[in-house]
DNA sequence: CTGGATCCACAATGATACTG
DNA sequence: CAGTATCATTGTGGATCCAG
């Protein structure tokens, strides 16, 4: 269940950022490679619902939306580095290994 | 990437029962709740290919195929378990946040 | 027992247009 | 700026049938 919530692509990502500073929507849009309006509205809604990213809104004209990690949301982020260092730790290996087996194999 | 790869149920599941102990097909499938053939298939050979399981087939009539983790797999779930372990923790925090959220937003 | 091949339904996402 | 709504398309997985 856990993994359902947070294993996507735009979620790992978006928090990764969020870790560093607080971000305006669009501000996030144009960090994120590829990270469409849909997605990152989504994306953000579903953390926010979750209790990992604050959303806060200002009065001006147009209006300011920023979103901030929480304490939570930095926990999570914390779980998530292992595996981050992990896959760049290990990220040749496995292409070896896919090379190996798409010779073979296939 | 790496999300991409490993970040589905049936992997994760698959990894975790894999670390205990060698499996077979059919042993796995009836280990993992609702694990389709066609999804135990697919899993088990991307995790071949990318070097996290091995498969050894034995010539018995009829055929016995074992799957086992490799130490690549195994260094896989170790950075995996710190995830598990937020989740486990904090799965009642996020449950409260949604329900806040819910009765609040919507 | 261990899968491969197909068909199909539905979920997920991108593109596009529009709004306060 | 910060989104929502809708449509079109693709992806993903389940069900089913078949085979060495």
């Amino acid at each position: 269940m856990a993994l359902d919530r947070i294993a996507d692509k735009w979620t790992v990502l978006t928090l990764g950022l969020l870790v560093e500073r607080r971000l305006r929507f669009n501000q996030l849009r144009r960090e994120i490679e590829g990270l469409s309006q849909k997605m990152a509205s989504q994306t953000l809604k579903a953390l926010e619902r979750d209790g990992l990213v604050t959303r806060t809104a200002f009065a001006t004209v147009p209006v300011t939306v920023e979103y901030a990690i929480t304490p939570l949301g930095r926990s999570l982020a914390q779980a998530l580095a292992p595996l981050a260092r992990w896959a760049s730790d290990h990220i040749n290996e496995i292409a070896r290994a896919r090379e190996r087996y798409d010779r073979t194999a296939r």
